[in-house]
DNA sequence: GCAATAATGTACTGACTGGTATATAATAGA
DNA sequence: TCTATTATATACCAGTCAGTACATTATTGC
């Protein structure tokens, strides 16, 4: 097997470092520099792991989603009503766009809507993410279609919840509070479901 | 008056060109070349006239909003219900941020947000443009009151209001199309509106 | 121990970045 | 016409960028 001089760290851990600067900095404000420092490797060792500055962002942009997306989606594929699992669900993502761990935000709404207008891969990525976000909540709305409020379809609320999640990590982003972010869940719970 | 040799271009019309610029490309992702060449004008004179590219940039920002983002809203201001101005809101926002003129998604949502944890003045005109938003949609919904879904106070209204924007530009961005946000728009009206 | 292989560390490259120095041209007032 | 003032045009600067060449070190298979 694993024939060489063995590699000295681990990747996904280097990654898992990427993110935040990513995350923090946004794609074309972090420089190699930033990442060879953040990811405690040399410069040679990112590019033989990672291909290059473009890949090793979409990368982490992958590992972000489902190291800090998909745990709350999660536990809302799996709550036994709308009325729990909603307002528990943007407790969680509210967590994931404002704590004091990460940077705030959403890499996927803050990050990449800026870069998408110059590279086909970002855009991809950005219209895949949310091209899923939607059709993750679709099936759990219509498993709950009568908690709905009348006149609501859930492709429709699929759709609104997607997007007010995005303009919550917006608003994490320019430093709103969590007072808000809180106010903004609860009101789309209330939009949302039915009485 | 005006001592000295005239300029030769119009501040307000090159500022208009910066725009587009911005707009597509971002504000890292555009050069001091690319913006000479649009604006039609040559470095001294950009920084003459605009200071530096950060704030140029800003007065970009603020130019955008007035251009772009007042007018729909003034209709919104004078409309004489929800039920007629929101929609009609929602659809001159949706041509704003997508159309065959400019480029799509929204100058505050998709570029300020990247870059505002690097800059001070650039998170500064987020959180504003932000708060701006909400405190304009209030009491447009304090007015209408009666037509505010039950449980949706104003407050919340103009929140939930102005993250659906953030998020529909988004959207917007990535490639989505005027279908979906139609979608979104009308899923949003029927949400916050009662019966 | 001796190749072959693959990761590491250093130093480098050409291209591009935002910003400016210098010289020239055009205006107003005298 | 002369001077002061301001815009324009060209060329330039130091710094930074993403990416790489090269020499070295550590491992596997023989």
């Amino acid at each position: 097997m694993a024939k060489g001089r063995p590699r000295e760290f681990d990747t996904e851990e280097a990654l898992d470092k990427a993110i935040i600067v990513f995350w923090r900095k946004g794609y074309r404000g972090t420089s190699l520099d930033d990442l060879t420092e953040a990811m405690e490797i040399n410069r040679p060792s990112l590019y033989a792991a990672f291909v290059d500055k473009e890949r090793l962002f979409l990368s982490a942009i992958d590992r972000y989603r489902s190291k800090f997306l998909a745990p709350p989606t999660k536990k809302l594929i799996n709550a036994s009503s709308l009325r729990e699992g909603l307002p528990e669900f943007l407790k969680g993502m509210g967590a994931v766009i404002l704590n004091d761990e990460t940077p705030p935000g959403c890499m996927i709404a803050c990050l990449l809507s800026e870069e998408c207008c110059d590279s086909a891969a970002i855009k991809g990525k950005l219209l895949d993410s949310i091209a899923l976000a939607d059709s993750t909540f679709q099936p759990i709305f219509e498993k709950h279609k009568a908690e709905l409020a009348p006149g609501i379809d859930p492709a429709t609320a699929a759709r609104l919840l997607t997007t007010a999640l995005h303009g919550m990590a917006i608003r994490a982003r320019a430093g709103g509070g969590k007072r808000d972010l809180v106010r903004i869940s609860s009101g789309l719970v209330r939009a949302l479901l039915c009485g």
